[in-house]
DNA sequence: TCAATTTTCGTAAATGTAGAATAAATACAT
DNA sequence: ATGTATTTATTCTACATTTACGAAAATTGA
Protein backbone atom coordinates (compact mmCIF):
# COMPACT_ATOMS: atom_id res chain seq x y z
CA UNK A 1 0.00 0.00 0.00
CA UNK A 2 1.47 3.18 -0.64
CA UNK A 3 1.19 5.19 2.46
CA UNK A 4 -1.53 7.64 1.18
CA UNK A 5 -4.31 5.84 0.49
CA UNK A 6 -7.42 5.53 3.59
CA UNK A 7 -8.44 2.50 4.62
CA UNK A 8 -12.04 1.45 5.56
CA UNK A 9 -11.37 1.48 9.26
CA UNK A 10 -9.54 4.45 8.81
CA UNK A 11 -11.99 6.13 6.72
CA UNK A 12 -14.60 5.13 9.85
CA UNK A 13 -12.32 6.69 12.14
CA UNK A 14 -12.23 10.01 10.17
CA UNK A 15 -15.99 10.25 9.98
CA UNK A 16 -16.57 9.50 13.55
CA UNK A 17 -13.99 12.20 14.57
CA UNK A 18 -15.97 14.46 12.30
CA UNK A 19 -19.08 13.74 14.08
CA UNK A 20 -17.70 13.87 17.47
CA UNK A 21 -15.94 17.52 17.04
CA UNK A 22 -14.97 18.89 18.84
CA UNK A 23 -14.13 16.37 21.42
CA UNK A 24 -12.64 13.15 19.47
CA UNK A 25 -10.26 11.58 21.59
CA UNK A 26 -9.27 7.62 21.75
CA UNK A 27 -11.50 6.72 24.00
CA UNK A 28 -15.01 8.51 22.97
CA UNK A 29 -13.75 7.20 19.12
CA UNK A 30 -14.45 4.02 20.22
CA UNK A 31 -17.27 4.32 22.10
CA UNK A 32 -19.20 6.28 19.41
CA UNK A 33 -17.76 3.17 16.98
CA UNK A 34 -20.04 0.98 19.19
CA UNK A 35 -22.81 3.37 19.20
CA UNK A 36 -23.09 4.06 15.60
CA UNK A 37 -22.38 0.19 13.95
CA UNK A 38 -22.12 -3.51 15.13
CA UNK A 39 -18.36 -3.46 15.93
CA UNK A 40 -16.23 -2.79 19.14
CA UNK A 41 -12.36 -2.39 18.36
CA UNK A 42 -10.12 -2.20 20.84
CA UNK A 43 -8.80 0.81 21.88
CA UNK A 44 -4.69 0.22 20.76
CA UNK A 45 -6.75 -0.33 16.88
CA UNK A 46 -7.79 3.20 17.53
CA UNK A 47 -4.71 4.32 18.97
CA UNK A 48 -2.94 3.10 15.62
CA UNK A 49 -5.30 4.02 12.97
CA UNK A 50 -5.17 7.67 14.63
CA UNK A 51 -1.46 7.55 14.49
CA UNK A 52 -1.48 6.09 11.29
CA UNK A 53 -4.09 8.93 9.69
CA UNK A 54 -1.89 11.76 11.78
CA UNK A 55 0.85 10.70 9.81
CA UNK A 56 -0.48 10.63 6.51
CA UNK A 57 -1.80 14.53 7.50
CA UNK A 58 -5.41 13.72 7.29
CA UNK A 59 -5.52 14.60 11.75
CA UNK A 60 -3.96 16.68 13.41
CA UNK A 61 -4.08 16.86 17.24
CA UNK A 62 -3.12 18.64 20.56
CA UNK A 63 -3.44 18.18 24.31
CA UNK A 64 -6.39 19.48 26.51
CA UNK A 65 -6.13 20.92 29.18
CA UNK A 66 -6.69 18.88 32.44
CA UNK A 67 -9.83 18.20 33.16
CA UNK A 68 -11.55 18.52 37.21
CA UNK A 69 -12.32 14.99 37.03
CA UNK A 70 -10.95 12.00 38.92
CA UNK A 71 -7.88 11.19 37.67
CA UNK A 72 -6.87 11.01 34.15
CA UNK A 73 -4.31 11.31 31.55
CA UNK A 74 -4.92 14.13 29.73
CA UNK A 75 -6.61 13.86 26.34
CA UNK A 76 -4.75 13.78 23.16
CA UNK A 77 -8.08 15.98 20.77
CA UNK A 78 -7.95 14.77 16.67
CA UNK A 79 -9.23 17.69 14.40
CA UNK A 80 -9.73 16.51 10.63
CA UNK A 81 -7.61 18.63 8.67
CA UNK A 82 -8.53 19.84 4.92
CA UNK A 83 -6.18 16.91 3.14
CA UNK A 84 -8.38 14.76 5.41
CA UNK A 85 -11.46 16.22 4.34
CA UNK A 86 -10.32 16.40 0.47
CA UNK A 87 -9.57 12.31 1.29
CA UNK A 88 -13.13 11.43 2.32
CA UNK A 89 -14.48 13.49 -0.16
CA UNK A 90 -12.76 11.44 -2.83
CA UNK A 91 -14.02 8.44 -1.53
CA UNK A 92 -17.77 9.44 -0.78
CA UNK A 93 -17.92 10.88 -4.76
CA UNK A 94 -16.36 7.92 -6.57
CA UNK A 95 -18.61 5.42 -4.62
CA UNK A 96 -21.65 7.53 -5.17
CA UNK A 97 -20.78 7.68 -9.27
CA UNK A 98 -19.63 4.02 -9.42
CA UNK A 99 -22.96 3.01 -7.91
CA UNK A 100 -25.00 5.28 -10.74
CA UNK A 101 -23.45 3.15 -13.10
CA UNK A 102 -24.45 0.00 -11.64
CA UNK A 103 -27.13 -1.34 -14.37
CA UNK A 104 -30.20 -2.70 -12.54
CA UNK A 105 -30.13 -5.84 -14.28
CA UNK A 106 -27.11 -6.91 -12.39
CA UNK A 107 -30.10 -7.15 -8.88
CA UNK A 108 -32.11 -8.90 -10.78
CA UNK A 109 -31.95 -12.03 -9.64
CA UNK A 110 -31.35 -11.78 -6.41
CA UNK B 1 -10.09 -8.68 11.96
CA UNK B 2 -13.01 -10.75 11.89
CA UNK B 3 -13.19 -12.42 8.39
CA UNK B 4 -16.35 -10.93 7.45
CA UNK B 5 -15.56 -7.36 6.79
CA UNK B 6 -15.14 -5.88 3.49
CA UNK B 7 -11.83 -4.21 2.90
CA UNK B 8 -11.81 -0.55 1.13
CA UNK B 9 -10.12 -2.34 -1.86
CA UNK B 10 -12.36 -5.20 -1.97
CA UNK B 11 -15.94 -3.08 -1.66
CA UNK B 12 -14.27 -1.14 -4.97
CA UNK B 13 -13.90 -4.22 -6.63
CA UNK B 14 -17.43 -4.99 -5.71
CA UNK B 15 -19.12 -2.06 -7.07
CA UNK B 16 -17.06 -2.45 -10.24
CA UNK B 17 -18.19 -5.83 -10.84
CA UNK B 18 -21.36 -4.45 -10.68
CA UNK B 19 -20.46 -1.75 -13.00
CA UNK B 20 -19.19 -4.46 -15.14
CA UNK B 21 -21.92 -6.58 -14.93
CA UNK B 22 -22.23 -9.25 -16.79
CA UNK B 23 -19.03 -8.70 -17.94
CA UNK B 24 -16.77 -9.02 -14.90
CA UNK B 25 -13.24 -10.73 -15.15
CA UNK B 26 -10.33 -10.42 -14.09
CA UNK B 27 -8.57 -8.33 -16.47
CA UNK B 28 -11.36 -6.43 -17.32
CA UNK B 29 -11.71 -5.37 -13.53
CA UNK B 30 -8.34 -4.17 -13.53
CA UNK B 31 -8.82 -2.10 -16.52
CA UNK B 32 -12.15 -0.44 -15.41
CA UNK B 33 -10.19 0.46 -11.69
CA UNK B 34 -8.09 1.98 -13.96
CA UNK B 35 -10.42 3.76 -15.91
CA UNK B 36 -12.28 5.22 -12.96
CA UNK B 37 -9.66 6.05 -10.42
CA UNK B 38 -6.54 6.72 -9.72
CA UNK B 39 -4.92 3.48 -9.43
CA UNK B 40 -3.41 0.67 -11.51
CA UNK B 41 -3.79 -2.12 -9.25
CA UNK B 42 -1.63 -5.35 -10.39
CA UNK B 43 -3.67 -8.16 -11.12
CA UNK B 44 -2.36 -10.26 -8.38
CA UNK B 45 -4.34 -8.07 -6.64
CA UNK B 46 -7.63 -8.11 -8.11
CA UNK B 47 -7.34 -11.87 -7.98
CA UNK B 48 -6.44 -12.24 -4.35
CA UNK B 49 -9.36 -9.58 -3.47
CA UNK B 50 -11.44 -11.81 -5.63
CA UNK B 51 -10.94 -14.86 -4.07
CA UNK B 52 -11.44 -13.73 -0.46
CA UNK B 53 -14.83 -12.31 -1.65
CA UNK B 54 -15.52 -15.52 -2.78
CA UNK B 55 -14.95 -17.01 0.36
CA UNK B 56 -16.66 -14.54 2.12
CA UNK B 57 -19.87 -15.25 -0.05
CA UNK B 58 -20.34 -11.69 -1.62
CA UNK B 59 -19.30 -12.63 -5.08
CA UNK B 60 -20.06 -16.09 -7.02
CA UNK B 61 -18.49 -16.90 -10.27
CA UNK B 62 -18.23 -19.37 -13.16
CA UNK B 63 -16.51 -19.99 -16.28
CA UNK B 64 -17.43 -18.36 -19.72
CA UNK B 65 -17.76 -20.26 -23.09
CA UNK B 66 -14.51 -19.85 -25.12
CA UNK B 67 -14.45 -16.56 -27.40
CA UNK B 68 -13.70 -17.27 -30.79
CA UNK B 69 -10.82 -14.47 -30.06
CA UNK B 70 -7.29 -14.78 -31.49
CA UNK B 71 -6.38 -16.70 -27.92
CA UNK B 72 -6.89 -16.88 -24.24
CA UNK B 73 -7.96 -19.01 -21.59
CA UNK B 74 -11.58 -19.19 -20.34
CA UNK B 75 -12.85 -16.11 -18.54
CA UNK B 76 -13.92 -16.29 -15.13
CA UNK B 77 -16.90 -14.32 -14.74
CA UNK B 78 -18.02 -13.06 -11.06
CA UNK B 79 -21.48 -11.79 -9.84
CA UNK B 80 -22.65 -9.82 -6.76
CA UNK B 81 -24.75 -12.12 -4.45
CA UNK B 82 -27.60 -10.81 -2.46
CA UNK B 83 -25.04 -10.82 0.56
CA UNK B 84 -22.57 -9.22 -0.98
CA UNK B 85 -25.13 -6.45 -2.19
CA UNK B 86 -26.41 -6.17 1.39
CA UNK B 87 -23.04 -5.68 2.59
CA UNK B 88 -22.25 -2.42 0.26
CA UNK B 89 -25.74 -0.90 1.21
CA UNK B 90 -24.97 -1.47 4.61
CA UNK B 91 -21.75 0.70 4.02
CA UNK B 92 -23.25 3.24 1.77
CA UNK B 93 -26.04 4.10 4.81
CA UNK B 94 -23.73 4.10 7.20
CA UNK B 95 -21.37 6.46 5.80
CA UNK B 96 -24.12 8.63 4.60
CA UNK B 97 -25.41 8.68 8.16
CA UNK B 98 -22.16 9.83 9.56
CA UNK B 99 -21.60 12.54 7.21
CA UNK B 100 -24.89 13.78 8.05
CA UNK B 101 -23.65 14.28 11.48
CA UNK B 102 -21.02 16.09 11.05
CA UNK B 103 -21.50 19.13 12.37
CA UNK B 104 -20.90 22.65 9.61
CA UNK B 105 -18.38 23.77 12.88
CA UNK B 106 -15.92 20.83 12.13
CA UNK B 107 -14.79 22.82 8.93
CA UNK B 108 -14.79 26.16 9.52
CA UNK B 109 -11.30 26.49 9.75
CA UNK B 110 -10.43 24.80 6.75
C1' DT C 1 0.67 6.78 47.45
C1' DC C 2 -3.80 5.25 45.40
C1' DA C 3 -7.32 5.10 42.09
C1' DA C 4 -8.95 6.55 37.66
C1' DT C 5 -8.31 7.40 32.89
C1' DT C 6 -5.85 7.52 28.80
C1' DT C 7 -2.08 6.61 25.70
C1' DT C 8 1.73 3.60 24.16
C1' DC C 9 3.79 -0.69 22.92
C1' DG C 10 4.45 -5.44 21.28
C1' DT C 11 2.64 -8.94 18.70
C1' DA C 12 -0.64 -11.39 15.80
C1' DA C 13 -3.97 -11.66 12.09
C1' DA C 14 -6.32 -9.82 7.99
C1' DT C 15 -6.03 -7.19 3.88
C1' DG C 16 -3.53 -5.16 -0.03
C1' DT C 17 0.25 -5.36 -3.66
C1' DA C 18 3.28 -7.29 -6.93
C1' DG C 19 5.16 -10.25 -10.37
C1' DA C 20 6.37 -14.85 -11.94
C1' DA C 21 4.52 -19.23 -13.08
C1' DT C 22 1.03 -21.83 -15.12
C1' DA C 23 -2.96 -22.83 -18.04
C1' DA C 24 -5.96 -22.73 -21.98
C1' DA C 25 -7.30 -21.32 -26.32
C1' DT C 26 -6.27 -19.94 -31.29
C1' DA C 27 -3.13 -19.29 -35.30
C1' DC C 28 0.20 -20.82 -38.24
C1' DA C 29 3.79 -23.52 -40.31
C1' DT C 30 5.19 -27.91 -41.65
C1' DA D 1 -3.01 -33.50 -38.61
C1' DT D 2 0.47 -32.22 -35.49
C1' DG D 3 3.47 -29.35 -33.05
C1' DT D 4 4.97 -24.81 -31.74
C1' DA D 5 4.33 -19.96 -31.00
C1' DT D 6 1.40 -16.37 -29.42
C1' DT D 7 -2.14 -14.38 -26.82
C1' DT D 8 -5.10 -13.92 -22.88
C1' DA D 9 -6.21 -15.34 -18.29
C1' DT D 10 -5.83 -17.31 -13.92
C1' DT D 11 -3.08 -19.22 -10.03
C1' DC D 12 0.78 -19.24 -7.01
C1' DT D 13 4.13 -17.25 -3.89
C1' DA D 14 6.09 -13.74 -1.30
C1' DC D 15 5.94 -9.57 1.03
C1' DA D 16 4.06 -4.86 2.68
C1' DT D 17 0.54 -2.41 5.02
C1' DT D 18 -3.45 -2.13 7.83
C1' DT D 19 -6.29 -3.70 11.52
C1' DA D 20 -6.82 -5.94 16.04
C1' DC D 21 -6.00 -7.04 20.77
C1' DG D 22 -4.54 -6.74 25.49
C1' DA D 23 -1.09 -5.61 28.72
C1' DA D 24 1.93 -2.08 30.30
C1' DA D 25 3.20 2.60 31.14
C1' DA D 26 2.10 7.37 31.95
C1' DT D 27 -0.35 11.20 33.95
C1' DT D 28 -3.42 13.47 36.99
C1' DG D 29 -6.52 14.47 41.12
C1' DA D 30 -7.57 12.97 45.59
Amino acid sequence: MKGTHLGEFEELVLLIIGVLYPNAYGLAIKQEIANQTKRSPAIGAIHSALSRLEDKGFLKSHLADATHERGGRRKKLYEITASGKQAIEYNRSLRNTLWNQIPELAWKKL
